[in-house]
DNA sequence: AACCTGACTTCGG
DNA sequence: TCCGAAGCCAGGT
């Protein structure tokens, strides 16, 4: 069974857990496209407000935050921080923060 | 249909 | 470790 891409980004996203955070490229893999990370971009900006989505907990395949100062970055940090991670650097250690799910079926 | 765009990723230097 | 180039997908113009 299987919906539209976009659908099923935005439904992983969703699973990520508090205090975790997961790669552009994971989610579009755990949402079996594993090249469309651009397209989990998409899914953020398009639905994260109206579907609820925990967007600040999605960072790039470097454990940094892709938005810029200014323009987002201030509050994903605060908002992660508030979850437990830890920066260092502008950067989050992901072997130690990344989600691990256990079933990855979509 | 061509071309541009983006909260990306991988690879090479 | 830090760029830049190239590859990537799909929506917008």
């Amino acid at each position: 069974m299987s919906s539209g891409l976009h659908d099923r980004i935005a439904r992983v996203i969703k699973r990520i857990p508090r205090g975790r955070v997961a790669t552009y490229g994971q989610v579009a893999g755990l949402a079996g496209s594993p090249r469309a990370a651009r397209q989990v971009v998409w899914v953020l900006n398009a639905r994260s407000e109206k579907d609820r989505l925990p967007w600040h907990r999605v960072i790039n395949s470097q454990g940094k935050i892709g938005l810029r100062p200014g323009d987002g970055y201030e509050l994903q940090r605060a908002l992660l921080v508030d979850e437990g991670l830890v920066f260092e650097n502008d950067r989050v250690d992901l072997s130690r923060f990344q989600w691990r799910p256990r079933n990855s079926i979509v």
